[in-house]
DNA sequence: GTGGTCTAGACCACG
DNA sequence: GTGGTCTAGACCACC
């Protein structure tokens, strides 16, 4: 259960990289409604982080509304199902627009969009 | 001439953001090869800058190949031409890539991507 | 009796949610002296809640004067009649005194609480 | 500017604390639109406390849309006018509400209520 | 000089 | 055992 590697390298901070791993496990199903996450010091531990990183990643999670605190027994995944097909839509959706934008203004057509769509979707 | 808004809020440090522009206005072709960019400080004032976040733009932009600074004369738009479509191409496959796997890993089908695609190429 | 509902998300803690509803039987009179209060593991259960939860609200009344324990019989309320309306004042007196300091310190005059308090005493 | 005292004995935490003092300040007005917050490091050192506790004010305060962080400048007061006095009465409003509930609850009549306001309004 | 991230580790409240 | 708060101090990016 949420297995993955931090990457040293990345100019992302690492609490942002974790956090991303988790709400992608719950975006996926991977982690459902009610689940409980790892406590704090398990999952620092295990991804050799200092526990008040990983605690700021769960205190981020929890303002965003993904996961719920309980005082003394840990963090329980919140989300509502109905809620989740709206968000991933959304996500994905404005990462696209402003990729399109961008690949407009750089002179792209539209048929050059299409074309490489088609060659990534079938490559991979 | 390079007119863009600097977005306070934004992740991306300012100088990344003035950058960006910059890229953009040379991919697009309003920047031309052997154009002048304006002067650090006339941009800086301009875009209400600290002179020296101007000054890391210029430089990054000369590090990368983009601009060529000239003593007492400013800098000058130097990409050649050949590049440039190469270039265009691999920044969005990049991004492209990188959302379409993240678009996969949360659940999206080829299908979910292609409606998607269709309906923001023919909508806007 | 002693029907009330956790709040799962509030700052305060589970065992001062269950003790201020005691708390506010007794000085209601829904729980009279010599009353006998819930078993801890049965009032545990019926809250879903862990005894030792519990156990620690009935600690907290004891050391407070409002209830007694009795070995092998449980806890009876305590207190006496003539303390408690000097309680129930001092309590609600504190809060209020608290309240309008605050109120008076972000920039409220006189009238603006005499209006708002006129307004809600009427209202509901 | 931005003077006070920390409470050691409180059960609210410390950050808290701080994080109320600013609020207050900006509500009353001692705080305006624009103006720029003391430096983390520097309050930090004023009020004996680690910056990173100083920090979590911020980003609390931040989060709740009263300040908004310049990258490399500071913090500035960020609250608009007009939203200032929904703000207001809405935190007193909400904690009056809860006050009266409470006090009913227990017994208190109206015209208690009434006696103990006109009291406290007109001794101090 | 300014905030942002991260580590190490202590102490306490809660369940 | 679990999270919440706090300290001390390092290192880096940004302006």
């Amino acid at each position: 259960m949420t297995r993955f590697k931090i990457d040293e390298a990345s100019p992302l901070p690492v609490y942002q990289q974790v956090k991303q791993f988790i709400i992608i496990d719950i975006l996926s199903g991977r982690l459902k409604e009610g689940d409980k996450l790892p406590p704090i010091r398990g999952l620092a531990k295990i991804l050799r982080l200092n526990p008040n990183t990983v605690a700021k990643v769960y205190y981020n999670l929890e303002d965003e509304g993904f996961i719920q605190g309980k005082r003394g027994s840990g963090y329980l995944v919140k989300s509502q199902k109905q809620k989740l097909d709206k968000i991933k839509v959304s996500i994905i959706e404005d990462e696209l627009k402003e990729l399109l934008k961008k690949a407009f203004s750089i002179g792209f057509s539209k048929e050059d969009i299409e074309n490489l769509m088609r060659r990534l979707l079938n490559n991979e």
